[in-house]
DNA sequence: CAGCAGGGGGCGC
DNA sequence: CGCCCCCTGCTGG
């Protein structure tokens, strides 16, 4: 790019692709990192999504540096969470007239972009238009939009997605008609806070100051979170106390800081500008805040999954995902994509150590083979399809994952740098046994793979293999 | 193209 | 855990 000129690459599509996979990673609970709690359901869900639809969620993760926090909504109807994660995931919720009332005010409350925003000064909207993070994208990123634009009630569900050129004026936020209870909550609590960064202060200060410890409530982790069809509840809600319970987790390695940071970054990036309202960031779900962190993953099994690992997968999800979008956007495909990858080209480098380690789409699209959760039967799963359940293996160095203890071991020392196993011949050390072995031959001569087309004899079996497709053109 | 090293998947004990 | 199998990457001729 020097001096050839500025080129602009643009990917189409990228709003929907970019919310696709965002819903589909939250419905497989892939690099989910907090989990939303609510009438005894738990619901899955990312921080940066939440950080991104809330400033509310934002500040309330950038006090809390806990791993995988659990936040209990106390006072909000899990049918109302559901809808509001549904427009943050995905930018749009359908709700019905009679339950719009309460889903804003539980909106207002978590401050969600777009549906509960603050009203701000000007000067207020265009500090906020010039923060990087929001990027200018979206209006309903920032927090001027506010709900209620009188006119269309089924605005809500409309379909700001595809083209969704919302007025900038209020975005996709509004058009329910509240209802005049509505309005009354949300005035009073604009009068409580002007800014929405205001709000947000006060916000942690309840988080911080009405602890208790009331966690979890209840019971299965993984309820269908995804449930449109679910009736709304006819009670009203009034989300006035929120229980908060927290516990410091341990911070995340530096790794994985600077790689999250970067993966924000990436997104600023591409959501620059051009995503006018992907719901990926403008919409996200929100949930009520109270957060009571739970031992990181302890509860979830299927959400061990690091964040970085989550924003490293989703950045590169675009890329793979070009393939298929170009098919006419169909994108129930969610990441069959990686098929163009292939099931050879093993994603080894996401499992490198490296502190560089870059996220390069390409490289990872791929899940890794032990966790594989392809849908569809991509033919990414090379061997058998775990059962979601199985146990995940994570390397406290790097994003590696495996399903073997023994595997995990081994690649540890890769880390490490031990290397238990050295050569009788020279000093040469290596991690495995299997790899001394190998290397022992150079000095025994011994060459166990013999061509059966030629008299050529190899040390180790790919490199047959590789004579043979070279030399004979076909394999043995 | 061949040699070699590093490293991951997965099975059997 | 040990081991086998496989693949990828790098290097040198």
């Amino acid at each position: 790019m020097g001096d050839g000129g500025l080129l602009s690459l643009s990917w189409n599509n990228h709003k929907a692709t970019f919310c696709h996979i965002l819903s589909t990673l939250r419905e497989k609970e892939r690099y989910t990192d907090v989990t939303l709690a609510c009438e005894g359901k738990f619901y899955p869900v990312h921080k940066l999504v939440l950080s991104t639809c809330s400033e509310y969620f934002e500040s309330m993760f950038e006090h809390t540096p806990c791993k995988h926090p659990i936040i209990v909504l106390k006072d909000l109807k899990s049918d109302e969470v559901e809808s509001l994660l549904s427009y943050m995931y995905a930018g749009v919720v359908n709700v019905a007239q009679n339950d719009l009332a309460r889903l804003i005010k539980a909106a207002e409350l978590l401050k969600v972009k777009g549906l509960a925003v603050p009203d701000e000064p000007p000067q207020e909207v265009e500090n906020r238009k010039n923060s990087p993070p929001r990027s200018s994208r979206d209006d309903r990123s920032s927090p001027h939009p506010k709900r209620r634009r009188r006119d269309d009630s089924d605005g809500v569900a409309g379909e700001q997605h595809g083209t969704n050129a919302s007025p900038p004026a209020s975005p996709r936020t509004s058009p329910y008609h509240a209802a005049s209870e509505f309005h009354q909550d949300n005035s009073r609590t604009h009068n409580e806070g002007h800014v929405s960064e205001h709000r947000t202060e006060k916000s942690i200060d309840r988080l911080e100051h009405d602890v208790r410890s009331d966690a979890k409530s209840t019971g299965d982790l993984n309820p269908d979170q995804h449930n449109p069809a679910k009736p709304c509840s006819p009670l009203q809600v009034m989300l006035e106390e929120t229980l908060v319970k927290e516990e410091i987790m341990d911070h995340l390695p530096e790794d994985k800081d600077s790689l999250m940071g970067s993966g924000m970054d990436y997104g600023s990036m591409t959501s620059d500008g051009r995503l006018e309202n992907s719901s990926s960031d403008g919409g996200t779900q929100e949930h009520q805040l109270l957060s009571a962190k739970y031992e990181q993953q302890s509860l979830a099994p299927s959400q061990t999954h690091h964040l970085p690992e989550a924003v490293v997968e989703a950045l590169a999800g675009p890329s793979g995902m070009q393939g298929w979008l170009g098919g006419g956007g169909d994108m129930s495909g969610t990441f069959s994509g990686v098929d163009s990858y292939g099931g050879d080209s093993r994603h080894q480098d996401l499992r490198q150590p490296l502190p560089t380690q870059q996220p390069q789409a390409h490289q990872m699209v791929g899940p890794d083979r032990g966790g594989c959760e392809a849908p569809e039967g991509s033919s990414l799963c090379m061997g058998k399809s775990l059962s979601p359940s199985r146990k995940m293996l994570h390397c406290t160095y790097c994003f590696y994952t495996t399903n073997f203890k023994a595997n995990l071991n081994r690649h540890i020392r890769t880390h490490t740098g031990e290397k238990p196993f050295s050569c009788t011949h020279c000093s040469y050390r290596t991690t495995t046994k299997p790899n001394l072995m190998t290397h022992i031959r150079t000095h025994t001569g011994e060459k166990p793979f013999a061509c059966t087309f030629c008299p050529y004899r190899a040390v180790q079996k790919v490199t047959l293999k590789h004579h043979i497709l070279a030399n004979h053109g076909r394999k043995q």
